[in-house]
DNA sequence: CCTTTTTTCTGACATTTGTCATAACCGGCT
DNA sequence: AGCCGGTTATGACAAATGTCAGAAAAAAGG
């Protein structure tokens, strides 16, 4: 028997997804989470084999829940399952050892396959992101990366220098830059860029 | 027996609830759509008592398809099933005369029973939303609306008259009323609270 | 018909943004 | 030791942005 804990804060998606898994007679979910502090802790008490992890929750993201397992050695092998193929959650997610990453796009049978396959310590990852994603990194430094986060929150270039403590003239260099090497033309364009890459988490 | 068409994009969601809500005795669900075009010509197919419609999909929206329900006056009741509680979509699904607005946060038994309601003709509205969100709405004129749809997308002022035919001068003054009427500070906030109350569809 | 709102526009102004050149310092890599 | 990339900074300049006042025509509402 393959025990599993689920977490995901879309309360539908979880609760159908627990019962689907059940079905299968090999699967027992022994425990659902809807955030990443609950499940963080249901991994600590129940100790299950597989920790199926949706990224964008509440709390704690699925990517901080696998980095924490890498760091404490925690037995449990996790899969990430998440809308979106970003690349910067992709390159994340391997650096914290993962053993799955999937799409929310695919089967619930396909699901439970990958489960039954990372049990067995294989790997399951998604084939588009495994090809297409490798080879392209985040052509930003972490400090440009830094700016363009708090630019993406609206703030103007001062209170960026402040909150940075950097000068004016300084973060009005890294912005430029890292809209040049975005391929933007303005500010929103090179954030709306990075967002749908995943650089700015 | 209820006989149900679903459309939602992200294939496990739809696939989990598909053979959930087939457990259920009394709800058939005779046809599964990835997205918009799809479900519409299985509605006219298969003219099925109730459809639930995610909004985000590919093709056409949820809001479309319920707008073009309305339109053509064909006899399927809507339920709007959605991860956002934004008062745009809600706005606009009541405008288009919908019989369920529903968060994916709610369970699925709880789903199950608003198919059955909304099959007996009644309403069945996310209770949060119903009440505050009333007097949320959009406080941007058509026109304002407009020039920040076009600035989401990264245009500068320039191009931003260009494309709607309006002087510089114009496309800068209603960029400045939305800015304050959003109690922002700069551009980019301002879009990124309209984009979160669902004002830029 | 009158009033109000919306749409449209102009001009003026201060500020912000984006680009570029230049330069110093540091850490790694060869 | 020398080079490269990242970090930090300045100064200068052009362009874009945001604010404000004022104004006229059209649409909507009473």
């Amino acid at each position: 028997m393959i025990r599993i804990v689920l977490a995901e804060d879309q309360k539908l998606l979880r609760g159908a997804l627990a019962t689907l898994l059940s079905l299968e007679d090999d699967i027992e979910v022994v425990g659902q989470a809807e955030n990443g502090e609950e499940v963080m802790s249901m991994i600590q008490q129940y100790e299950p084999d597989v920790a199926v992890l949706d990224i964008e929750m509440p709390l704690k993201t699925g990517l901080d829940i696998a980095e924490l397992v890498q760091k404490n050695k925690l037995a449990v092998r996790v899969i990430i399952l998440t809308t979106f193929a970003r690349p910067g959650y992709f390159q994340r997610a391997m650096q914290a050892g993962v053993y799955g990453y999937l799409l929310k796009d695919t089967g619930s049978e396909e699901l439970a396959d990958a489960i039954r396959r990372v049990y067995d310590g294989k790997r399951v990852i998604n084939s588009e992101l495994s090809l297409a994603v490798w080879d392209d990194p985040c052509p930003l430094s972490p400090r440009e990366r830094e700016v363009m986060k708090l630019a993406a929150q609206g703030l103007v270039l001062q209170d960026i220098g402040a909150q940075l403590f950097l000068s004016y003239g300084t973060v009005r260099n890294y912005m430029s830059e890292a809209i040049g090497k975005l391929g933007a033309n303005t500010r929103i364009e090179a954030i709306d860029i990075a967002r749908s890459k995943g650089w700015l988490d």
